[in-house]
DNA sequence: ATCCATAAAATCTTATCGATATTATTATCA
DNA sequence: TGATAATAATATCGATAAGATTTTATGGAT
């Protein structure tokens, strides 16, 4: 066997197309309901359809974006009833796996980080600082659910949180960050550090119902049907 | 508007490779750890690569096969730890499942087709016809998932009912098929009839769980470790 | 003389391209 | 308005280049 068998990545100019459009969709770069042929997607990339393609149906299944038969690829736009299902999937989710997280040993570097992102959030919030306290919203669930030792729950997590990616930064713009949020999220952390499997993983499921429910009310109020 | 716009299903050959690898995968024909480059596959299909690539991918997607780059398409196996996973996740998404049908309205033909599948698994059952109740086990689940509403939770349900299709049918066959699975079935049932939402969905959970067990204990007794 | 290690060659498979056939949509005309 | 032509974008193909794996040679060591 060869010597150098761990770094395998050999970048591929699908694993491109794949990873920089779902980075600029993410970032907004390619905001919801940006369409596009593939031809102009292939000539921006500097590549040839048949790379974009592929990359463009990785991105369907993970519903991020559309490929409508003569209309070319589009970024999707999550509207309030996609929130709802989402949020409903990732409540139930979010809670297996703080439950799983509790009930385990988490790796120290995990915990180490987790512990980071929480008081970094408290001197966001501290400053005011809502863009960087989003963020590291986003990364503490994304970080929980790396913790919970289910590979495949993680993925799938991942991949509601990519989906609400846009919508969250959106609204969470709207609203001034309640500190209730903060709250939850060193509950769920001493929940796991302490082992209390069942409080953490109700914490973490109503704590993301709550935020459904302020979905619900920052979409009726600011008007927007999609975001 | 064209008039006819509901039947949109123009069979494209994509669409075909992927229908045609994905039933051959469910039912046997392409056992797990079948691997074949992708140009003998597309040959059997009688097409060209391409169509047969983009479907792979897609299958790839929802964790049936693997793309091995140099190897061909595999057909994935499942381990024990793989058939963990999954069903811890799909006691939550079943358990959210039923408790979102019990709480709204579900379409009477739903119920019907419920019904008449858990008369025939009883039938199947007096007869000793695993096969058939297997069968119909499987038609069940799919079909709750089906009520819920959240279309997003039937594709995740259905998706992960496919991951472990054939394990499930491999050792229900190993099994005699216990009667608590069938009352499981007509409780989950009853409690969405009902409106008992919290009911229906601890049953669902529990069921879910409890077929784990017998997975374990099955996969090892049996000495298999890979299906 | 046989066997192992290494290097070179052959082979196999994918990754990617450019071209074409197909077909939905739009525009045009009676 | 309805039929027909033009357009545009995809769906699909066949070919090629790049890269890995396997096979085959080759040289030295026992």
């Amino acid at each position: 066997m060869p010597p150098a068998m761990l770094a395998k990545a050999k970048s591929t100019r699908v694993d491109n197309a794949y990873e920089r459009l779902k980075a600029e969709i993410l970032n907004g770069e390619l905001p919801p309901g940006f369409q596009a042929p593939e031809p102009d997607i292939a000539t921006r990339l500097g590549m040839s359809r048949t790379p974009v393609r592929e990359a463009l149906i990785r991105l369907e299944a993970e519903g991020l974006v559309d490929l409508i038969p003569r209309r070319g690829a589009k970024v999707l736009a999550i509207s309030l009833k996609d929130i709802c299902e989402i949020f409903e999937i990732l409540a139930e989710l979010e809670g297996l796996a703080v439950r799983k997280a509790a009930g385990r040993e988490v790796p120290c570097a995990l915990m180490h980080e987790l512990e980071e992102i929480l008081s970094e959030a408290d001197r966001a919030l501290l400053e005011g600082n809502i863009e960087h306290w989003a963020e590291l919203d986003d990364r503490f669930h994304r970080l929980i659910a790396q913790t919970c030792g289910n590979a495949r729950l993680e993925a799938e997590v991942t991949s509601l949180l990519n989906q609400v990616h846009r919508a969250n930064r959106v609204l969470l713009r709207l609203n001034r960050a309640p500190a209730s949020r903060a709250e939850d999220h060193r509950k769920i952390f001493e929940a796991i550090r302490a082992g209390r499997d069942d409080i953490g993983s109700e914490v973490a499921r109503s704590h993301r119902l709550a935020g459904l429910e302020t979905m619900k009310r920052l979409l009726q109020s600011s008007g927007l049907s999609q975001v």
